[in-house]
DNA sequence: ATTTATTGTGTTACGTGTAACATGGATGAG
DNA sequence: CTCATCCATGTTACACGTAACACAATAAAT
């Protein structure tokens, strides 16, 4: 109990006796056991970050601004990788529970993990939502305007002449791609441009489906064939280029091609793709913020939604520089 | 009890009995305390991954690799940034010694780690080294062939007709950037180049530092400048092509660039460096395979060490194709 | 029918830290 | 000198799961 006060500097204890069981504790290299404590009190000072792909560096920078801020803030951070998977996410919040993390924080793979994140609820877990929101959930969230990023590759493209657009997008049940979507269509739209849906090759999983589908679009009869391409994020679009790449089509000379999301590292390699960028750190960060507040007992009751902005940020994949594309 | 057996298996419950049980934790919702049993079976199931940047692809495959093979074992993975630390380091490992973690994984940030690995190994702690190596640390580990690295990008320069290749080379407190360098020096003498120090810019810390470094070498007298560079790893090679960039000098033509460890996107997106490519995924996974061998009491006392093989992966920035340059 | 073995369930104690209360001694007020 | 107050430390009980042992009831063996 006395050693407890010393380390905890709660009630009193004389000042020789605290030297003393210093001592003690530095020649025994006791170091106290958390999980005691965890089971007393009840809480871990440990948060859980689910991300969609580890190895993807968007969410990568995410997970870097939550182990700086959870860092600094005396709590652990525990990492799961739910590779787009719910039964994968499941699995995961199912082991999380059972080691009392006091918080989660999660970009969500798609609806199916509502049912997940409200079983948390119930048991009393706050979770912030990072990047993507998911139908039926009200909690804090952090996410990009989708929207408004879709609509300024959108209008980018269209004021660089271009008026076949075909937009390769991931997957369908994920808000963000919906809202791209949305965001293209209304562009498009507000433009007077009339959207052919044969440009819109949504659904795409992975970077080899980006490929697939983007081979598709290539495929088109000359005068329906698009001459930019959007790319839902930045792993599709590698499949696009790969895909481009492998019909002999130069960027951005035969075809335009932008997307969502920068990567920092190959940008400053290369500052070749036009990108809306977000500022993904804050993503972590705010999330992260909001969960500690939370936790704290700081939080209103009523969910915090932020959104945040995106930047264009043209480069040369667009063909701007080159002049409007004649065709 | 009863429930105790029900959930493990354990011991001899009547058929009924188990089914009513079951059907009560379904009821209720119950979760076993991970906390409870951790304190008293002495482990939690737990491993802990220390890497030196997060956000570095290079070590978030490594993470993911970690994050895959611990899942599939029923281990959670706490992951912590140490920011080539040593000081945070130590921060985390006794955050992590307190929550009882098994085990970790760690890219050590220097000879400094060593101190930090002893006090963990006295408490029966297997810990595993992942891609260097720490001065009088004997323990599991997973490293690349550092040397045979340095010595297949120098010997493919030198075999490209270069004669005055410089290094910008990492954090000299590191084995990775002593071995690299160790193999440079190697290459050169076997091919009878004498070794001119002022081509060598060692313990580059960051991106921004051989931005530095090279630009440097660049201002050297035309007789002595190099004609080619060799990065000391992904992140110290954007450096340097950001300085041959802002110094007009046009990559291979008027500079050949090679570096080490491949950035998987960037090289989809363009393939275009030049590197010694690392089985990086490899690194994670054995590493793992050994800590959660050694958890389970399978490994033998003496420590492994694996050294895998890298690969000479031949693209644009270094010339090749281009013929051999003669200056 | 009696002994032995088997089966299913319950009890106790432990791992470790800490809130709440208890205790004994010293100090101070009256 | 006595009673109240304060201070430092100790005790007890709890958080929760489980190994080890105990026990009653049944089944099998003699």
């Amino acid at each position: 109990m006395t050693v407890s006060r010393v380390l905890n500097n709660s009630g009193r204890v004389a000042p020789e006796t605290r030297l003393r069981v210093e001592q003690v504790i530095r020649e025994l290299g006791y170091v106290p056991n958390a999980l005691a404590t965890g089971l007393f009190k009840g809480r871990t000072r440990t948060i859980a970050l689910i991300v969609s792909d580890i190895s993807n560096p968007f969410f990568t920078v995410i997970v870097r601004g939550v182990e700086d801020l959870a860092q600094r803030n005396g709590y652990t951070v525990v990492v799961g990788n739910s590779d787009e998977s719910v039964e994968k996410e499941r699995q995961y919040v199912a082991s999380l529970i059972s080691k009392r993390i006091d918080g989660l924080l999660i970009t969500p793979a798609g609806n199916g993990s509502r049912r997940i994140l409200e079983a948390l609820g119930r048991r009393g877990s706050p979770f912030v939502l990072i990047d993507r929101d998911v139908e039926g959930v009200t909690a804090d969230s952090v996410t990009g305007d989708n929207v408004a990023g879709a609509k300024l590759l959108t209008q980018h493209l269209i004021e660089l002449g271009h008026r076949r657009i075909g937009f390769i997008n991931g997957r369908r049940e994920l808000s963000t791609s919906r809202d791209r979507q949305r965001g293209f269509e209304m562009a498009l739209r507000e433009r007077g441009i009339e959207l052919n849906p044969v440009l819109i090759g949504d659904n795409a999983h992975r970077r080899d489906e980006a490929y697939r589908v983007a081979h598709q679009l290539l495929e088109l009869p000359p005068e329906e064939r698009p001459t930019a391409l959007i790319a839902g994020n930045n792993v599709l679009v590698i499949g696009v280029i790969e895909a481009l790449r492998s019909a002999g089509l130069a960027v951005p000379e035969a075809m335009a091609v932008v997307c969502f999301d920068d990567l920092e590292l190959a940008s400053a390699l290369d500052p070749f793709l036009t990108v809306v960028a977000q500022p993904v750190r804050s993503f972590g960060t705010i999330a992260a913020q909001f969960l500690l507040e939370r936790l704290n007992g700081e939080a209103d009751v009523q969910p915090r939604r932020v959104v945040l902005t995106p930047e264009l940020v043209v480069r040369r994949s667009c063909g701007a520089g080159l002049g409007p594309l004649v065709i």
